[in-house]
RNA sequence: GGAGGGCUGGCUGAGCGGCCGAAAGCGACGGUCUUGAAAACCGUUAGGGCGGUGUCCCCGUCCUCAAGGGUUCGAAUCCCUUGCCCUCCGCCA
């Protein structure tokens, strides 16, 4: 939700904003003449309900013919009251409808436009070159391939147990998942990330609040019978975490690694990356979360972004850093980053990460201040980005295969893995 | 699933339908005392909307005692509905 206050002292930043989005700017204006009017019959509630108030104490007190005339008036007053306050409920609420409509505002520099305007930020290593390494007939294996050759994914059984967009990971793929998230939960707690792990089953007011009921309704699982949703990412449970609290982020930023599966209904993806792992209904996740004052929100944005690339450095990914341009931030971001590691299989870029600067977007919904240190409370910015997913075996098994089918392991995950270098296909009975 | 109990300020915990946004204690913050600290003593201490003058300090007013309805001139206080928490029993893990 946008601050109102910056609505009315700048409505032409909001504008701005909303015109780089690519989304309706004469929502500015429904807001403002809705604010006038929902002021207007406050005010109006107020001063007859201060009135109400002041003959009901002298009711208390007076005796005989004056209490006779004080509670006539009182009862009339009474009605006055009540229809005052239902039309200045009912301007708030159509107030509400209209600002809940208007994106945060976007952050200087972010690139105009949708989804492919985004600006390429830079490039970090280097996609190999098969050929010239395996010779000019070599067939780059996709990571399915691999993974059945390793006995690592299998995505038949998936589908027998749970339909499409399921899979087992076993064997050298369950452990690879394992020490992918516990290498990425490490390096977030020794940059000062407090481990979490989340539930992934929250209430409406929760999802409601992390804005993820608006336009991405659709994606969420939701559990009937008890009314509660599943979570996509723990950046829920981190947000609502807070929920309604004052914090004290005067002298460090509260920072978050949260552990979690997530479960996304992929509704209107049919048809699209079907094969593999690449866009499944479930997968685990290292969510990094952080509260912090609206003035360190940008610098934490970057110390976020750092930390996605160091952990991207570390299983030795070739990728890209891209400033999301503003069409394609959804609602709560003011600016995102995506990192996108190189596919061989596919000769493109695939999403590893995201990191999102909320601002005071996801909080003010939320109701999470901080203290300042003068004493007063303001709204918090929040921001979060993806340490590590199960999609990131996509790219690592790709990316390291080797001529027989085999799969190098990084250097910085062997530790978690018992030392194991290579991951070596396992004849057919490894699958049966 | 059955039976009870309960939701009040950062915490504990009072609160006859009418100066109750709310006693008291704890905690926190400021001060006195002290070489320093502790103790003691004094003081301050919920959040938010709107308006005003002001614009680094205030003033007025309204809302909020789980949420939403209702009764009443007037509700933290009475009634109803919902949600959540706790205890005990049963069942399952």
């Amino acid at each position: 939700m946008i601050d109102l206050r910056i609505l009315r002292a700048e409505p032409e930043t909001v504008r701005a904003s909303q015109r780089l989005r690519g989304d309706d700017v004469s929502l500015v204006d429904a807001a403002l003449a809705l604010d006038e009017r929902r002021r207007a019959a406050l005010t109006r509630f107020e001063t007859l309900r201060a009135e109400q108030k002041s003959i009901g104490r002298g009711v208390a007190k007076a005796a005989g013919d004056e209490k006779a005339a004080l509670l006539a008036r009182a009862k009339t007053l009474a009605d006055e009251v009540k229809a005052a306050q239902a039309d200045a409920d009912a301007a708030a609420v159509e107030l509400d409808e209209v600002t809940m409509r208007i994106g945060n505002l976007v952050i200087d520099g972010v690139p105009a436009g949708g989804e492919d305007d985004y600006v390429v930020l830079r490039h970090v290593g280097t996609p190999r070159d098969f050929a010239a390494e395996y010779g000019p007939d070599f067939a780059v294996r996709d990571h399915l391939d691999l993974g059945e050759l390793l006995g690592a994914i299998d995505t038949e059984r998936g589908a027998k147990v749970s339909g499409a967009r399921f899979y087992f990971l076993l064997g050298v793929g369950a452990r690879l998942e394992l020490a992918l998230l516990t290498a990425a939960q490490n390096m977030a707690v020794e940059a000062g990330f407090v481990p979490v792990v989340t539930p992934t089953l929250v209430k409406p007011e929760i999802m409601r609040g992390t804005g993820f009921l608006g336009a991405h309704a659709d994606e969420i699982y939701r559990v009937d019978a008890d009314d509660m949703y599943l979570v996509g990412t723990s950046e829920v449970a981190l947000a609502g975490m807070h929920a309604d609290e004052i914090l004290d982020l005067s002298t460090a930023p509260r920072r978050y690694a949260g552990w979690s599966t997530c479960y996304r209904r992929e509704a209107g993806s049919y048809g699209k990356d079907t094969r593999g792992i690449i866009r499944v209904h479930q997968f685990n996740k290292v969510e990094l979360f952080t509260y912090t004052s609206v003035d360190d929100a940008e610098a934490e944005h970057e110390r976020l972004l750092a930390l996605e690339e160091r952990m991207l450095q570390l299983v030795e990914l070739p990728y890209r850093v891209i400033d999301v341009a503003a069409g394609d931030l959804g609602s709560s971001a003011a600016r995102k980053y995506d990192c996108e590691a190189w596919l061989p299989s596919q000769q493109r870029y695939l999403e590893l990460t995201s990191t999102s600067n909320c601002t005071t977007f996801q909080a003010r919904r939320l109701g999470i201040r901080e203290r300042t240190a003068s004493g007063e409370t303001r709204t918090a910015a929040t921001l979060n980005g993806t340490m590590a997913t199960t999609r990131w075996l996509v790219a690592m098994l790709e990316n390291h295969q080797q001529a027989d089918g085999s799969v190098h392991v990084p250097a910085g995950l062997r530790p978690y893995l018992g030392g194991l270098e290579v991951l070596t296909p396992v004849d057919a009975g490894g699958r049966a």
